[in-house]
RNA sequence: GCCCCGGUGGUGGAAUUGGUAGACACGCAGGACUUAAAAUCCUGUUCGCCGCAACGCGAGUACGGGUUCAAUUCCCGUCUGGGGCACCA
């Protein structure tokens, strides 16, 4: 009998469907574990072998736990709603549901063929009204609740209206504009808008204006981390700032708690530094300046300045100030004499992109004519403008240190600005030095006082002499909620002479409407708004009224922050999920998936679950217990040189011909020609020859099949040392060398990300068909770590598929079919077996999956050594090796005798006393170098083991009669002899 | 520029707490079986030196130092690859 496995991993396959071996019930009375993958966006373009390699591991994981008796959550679905499949409409006018769900049908042949655990029948999909309809839902819990900040969590907004009739907002900062102030009274008297407005300002989803990364060329909105080097991240397209309304998340009321709240799950210290970097928590102290223009002594009248700083120490070494350009005090301050170099320089920042006044590395700026007078030594500070202070951040205002800040150290270097130096001889003069550790001079009363110690000196001061405070900021923006697009959420709002007013639950969902076209509306808007019959609909708690529907949607991003609770109780009509169960399956245990969504997708959806748990919805404030991030895999991309003729040429140097052109591969050899001839391009790895040396080539065999496959490279042949004779060296009198020509041309190749642009994917489908699906994700795993980002090679895979190939043999002869017994194990088999158990049941639990597949291969390695076929070993083999290789173990198991599937058998359960050994072979150095090895009892005392050693004919040898210095015995471990 | 993580044979990688560096696998070389091939099995494979062989010597985990009886592992410096942030005050 042979490893048949495209017939086992079939049967299987059909097996476990017909009896839904998969499914899994929300059986309270088990303990529970919840395993998730990060659900893909469907591509066109399917998946390639790096895709899988984090579905694998927690696949492998879920299995592992319900043999360990658990009831294991393991769902998986899609984040169908996004930009390409819109792009794709617009181009080929096919609806985006419909190519969104061929896509869908295209993964999951794909994912099916690998034998994935997934309970399909908790499947979600983000773009299906069944599940956008909550998703609407929890918008509007984020649009009815503000973050009361006296008790750190999300509250009703009809609660905040309670107090405002009763208080006003004295207790109650506004977030959105901190001046804005009222009492009870006033807030009865406020018109509705005026109400509304005031609301809009507290909601945690809140619409507002403000400067947006608008993209021209997708007609949309980008979110900062969409936006990479200031061209958008799909597309490469331009990006400029540009005033818009926009929904926002107000996530930055959370910012403490999304801080906090990773010391209290597992992330790799990677992604907890990115959050953390990402929500930028400072601390310093706004201070206030008072503001002295020319011809006038300091006065009052002008509001102060106030800047922040994260280093109240150096107050004394502040030489100048400046402002952002955007600054609303400019205007107030500005000199007769200045005023027209600061306009200038107010139309100069201006006219200028975000993205080159990010790129901008040459100094400007412009003084102002305005001077701020330092508060404790009454010297005059004169103020600037400059595009490196941004408006956002902070007061839009910073007060420069040259000597302690490399920045402000070029500004004043470049403006001829005199350096104050308050840190001695920390200062050289060259260059600023940041450093915390100085002891302070030149700085009044701070002289002779360590930094450290006087930032809180000076800000209690400052508070004492009420012209400053203590000052926490962060980094991280209020995350924006709205694009100008189609294939996404539609907001359950309906406006009304500028007041929001949101759709009741009742009316959930609004469904997505169809469209004519995929086109932008009027004005930026999103195609939606061209449907005017639509965009008319009757105002919520208006009856009569009629008002206008919001025409935004909602970004990628909504659907997937609380997607991981929807899989819980993914068909309930009636609430999102049932709290009984979110209460039951509870946090994440295992979330697996790549870097990319650091802080996006991973932050928005900590907001969410900290929303919901406030609102008392879930029990829990985290959604993922434990993160781990799998590695990218890399692939081998092929360059070979190529010279594009024209059909039926004899001539390889023609080519302008603008008809048919075919690809003649040349010798990489051949020099890069003046007119940029021949072009080295990619060529499709999965169709080239490696040879045993693991060089790559093209042969023509190679080029048959490239050719057939690829309409590109239709045509595609290898050039001849003659042709190239005759045609290109005499017009281009280039030395052409015999032995650069042969019937397969090497390749240039290197390593990239994979990707199908790149031609360097390997389809998992060719794979499984070839070895199987339990070769390939074993072979998968044997890779390496799976955090590791790796090079895929698929030579590598013959191993751990001979590896199968020899466990079937421990069970199966080819001539006399079953050769497994009932014979009782010895001692040594069980040793190879327990200590299997041990190893491998560790790996797994710690996610070191490629060592426990080298594990297996050790074990049965040996197996095969001892010619072991009993029952008694071999079983619980099978069993330790199904998450890993399901398919064959089934098959194996029930070649046993079993019923029942291999699923839920029991797991093996280690046993010490078949692994301990009476003694061990010690490695015995010499100072430090390892001499030989004695086999010695591991209850021997201190005192005999030296005895034994120190007789040793080889020691002594190496001893040559000198003194023993020190005998260092560590018990089970080593020896060493120090003379 | 700043922050974080890494660098081990020809290749992927192992060494979980400072204790025999190179497990396991690929590749390669040689051999067995076979008419032959495939499949399978066996032997060798870090480098250098001596060699009939050795459980023989020396070097060796990017490089240079240090701590220790003992360092891939801890500390300092340099080089280098990857990721994140980037006028963030």
């Amino acid at each position: 009998m042979e490893y048949n496995f495209r017939q086992i991993e079939q049967n299987w396959q059909a097996a476990w469907k017909k009896n839904n071996a998969y499914k899994v019930a929300n059986n309270f009375s088990k303990p529970k574990c919840y395993v998730l993958d990060m659900f893909p966006y469907p591509s066109g373009a399917g998946l390639h072998v790096g895709h899988p390699l984090g579905y694998i591991a927690s696949d492998i994981y879920s299995r592992f736990k319900r043999l360990k008796g658990f009831n294991v959550l393991h769902p998986m679905g899609y984040d169908a709603f996004g930009l390409p499949a819109e792009q794709y409409a617009i181009e080929h006018g096919i609806h985006p549901a419909v190519s969104t769900n061929n896509n869908i049908d295209n993964f999951r042949r794909q994912l099916d063929n690998i034998g994935f655990c997934y309970d399909w029948d908790r499947e979600v999909r983000t773009c299906e009204p069944g599940y956008y309809k909550w998703t609407q839902w929890i918008f509007l819990q984020l649009f009815n609740s503000y973050y009361n900040r006296a008790t750190q969590k999300a509250e009703s907004i009809a609660s905040l209206i309670k107090n405002f009739e009763e208080k006003g907002n004295a207790a109650h900062e506004c977030p959105g504009d901190a001046s804005v102030s009222f009492t009870a009274a006033e807030w009865e008297n406020f018109s509705e808008k005026e109400q509304q407005d005031i609301l809009m300002q507290y909601r945690l989803a809140y619409c507002g204006y403000g400067e947006v990364n608008w993209c021209e060329a997708l007609g949309t909105v980008l979110a900062n981390d969409e936006v990479v080097n200031g061209v958008s991240e799909r597309g490469g397209h331009p990006v400029v700032k540009k005033k818009l309304r926009q929904w926002y998340l107000r996530i930055t009321e959370y910012a403490d708690r999304l801080l906090s709240g990773l010391q209290t799950i597992e992330f790799s210290e990677a992604m907890q530094e990115m959050q953390t970097n990402w929500i930028g928590k400072s601390y310093g102290a706004e201070i206030d300046f008072k503001i002295e223009t020319p011809g006038e002594k300091l006065t009052t009248h002008h509001s102060p300045l106030t800047v922040y700083t994260t280093r109240p120490d150096t107050i004394f070494g502040v030489d100048f100030m400046v402002v952002a350009p955007e600054h609303a005090l400019i205007e107030e301050i500005v000199s007769a004499e200045q005023k027209e170099a600061v306009e200038a320089y107010i139309t100069y920042v201006k006219s200028r992109s975000d993205r080159e006044r990010q790129a901008e590395k040459k100094i400007s700026g412009c003084f102002t004519g305005a001077y701020a007078v330092n508060p404790f030594n009454e010297r005059r500070i004169p103020i600037w403008i400059s595009e490196y202070v941004l408006a956002g951040y902070g007061t839009g205002a910073i007060m420069g240190v040259p000597c302690g800040d490399e920045r402000d150290h070029k500004f004043a270097k470049h403006f001829n600005i005199t350096i104050t130096n308050i840190i001695g001889e920390f200062y050289n003069g060259e260059d600023a030095n940041p450093t915390k550790d100085a002891v302070l001079s030149n700085s009044g009363f701070l002289d002779g006082i360590p930094m450290r110690d006087a930032m809180n000196i000076v800000i209690d001061k400052l508070v004492e002499m009420g012209i400053g405070k203590r000052k926490v900021n962060y980094k991280m923006r209020d995350a924006a909620f709205s694009r100008q697009r189609y294939w996404g959420e539609p907001f359950p709002i309906v406006w009304k002479d500028g007041i929001a007013y949101p759709l009741d639950e009742k009316e959930l969902p609004l469904r997505l409407p169809e469209v004519d076209s995929y086109s932008p509306g009027p004005e930026g808007e999103g195609p939606l708004a061209n449907l005017t019959d639509w965009v008319s609909a009757p105002v919520p708690g208006k009856p009569g009224e009629t008002g206008i529907r919001e025409t935004n949607t909602m970004p990628g991003y909504a659907g997937s922050s609380w997607y991981f609770l929807r899989y819980m109780d993914p068909q309930n009509e009636t609430e999102f999920c049932n709290r009984q169960i979110s209460d039951y399956w509870n946090q994440v245990d295992l979330y697996i998936g790549g870097t990319e969504h650091a802080v996006g997708h991973l932050l928005y959806s900590r907001m969410w679950t900290k929303v919901l748990y406030d609102l008392g919805h879930i029990g829990f404030d985290e959604p993922y217990r434990k993160l781990v991030n799998q590695g990218m895999i890399t692939g081998k991309s092929a360059f070979g040189k190529i010279l594009w003729v024209r059909e039926g040429a004899e001539n390889l140097y023609e080519t302008k011909d603008t008809g048919e052109l075919i690809p003649v591969i040349v010798p990489l050899q051949f020099p890069q020609l003046a007119t940029g001839l021949p072009i080295l391009d990619r060529l499709p790895v999965e169709l080239i020859t490696i040879d045993s040396s693991g060089k790559y080539f093209l042969t023509k065999n190679d080029c048959t099949k490239i050719s057939e496959k690829y309409l590109k490279f239709k045509g595609l042949r290898i050039a001849s040392y003659e042709e190239a004779m005759n045609y290109v060296q005499p017009q281009l009198n280039l030395e052409i060398k015999r032995e650069w020509f042969s019937d397969k041309i090497e390749l240039d190749i290197v390593d990239e990300k994979m990707s199908k642009s790149k031609l360097n994917t390997f389809n998992p489908n060719d794979l499984v068909e070839k070895f199987g699906a339990d070769t390939f994700r074993m072979y998968e795993m044997f890779l390496g770590p799976v955090e590791q980002s790796k090079p895929w090679d698929t030579k590598g895979i013959e191993g751990v598929h001979r590896f199968l190939k020899k466990l079937w043999r421990l069970f199966f002869e080819e001539e006399k079919g079953k050769i497994w017994n009932e014979e009782a194990p010895t001692a040594a088999e069980l040793k190879v077996l327990h200590r299997a158990i041990k190893k491998i049941e560790d790996d797994t639990e710690r996610f070191s999956f490629n060592t426990a597949v080298s594990a297996f291969m050790i074990c049965v390695n040996e197996l095969a050594d001892l010619k072991c076929h009993k029952r008694a070993i071999l079983e619980p083999v099978v069993v330790l090796l199904a998450p890993y290789a399901p398919h064959i173990c089934e098959e194996l198991w029930h070649g046993l005798g079993n019923n029942g599937f291999v699923l839920d058998a029991p797991y093996p359960v280690y046993d010490e006393k078949h692994t301990v050994e009476s003694s061990k072979e010690y490695p015995v150095s010499i100072n430090g170098k390892v001499r030989t090895n004695i086999n010695i009892a591991l209850d021997a005392t201190q005192e005999q083991v030296q005895e034994i050693v120190l007789a040793n004919e080889l020691v002594q040898k190496w001893m040559e009669g000198k003194e023993l210095k020190k005998f260092i015995f560590v018990k089970g471990k080593m020896i060493n002899v120090v003379i």
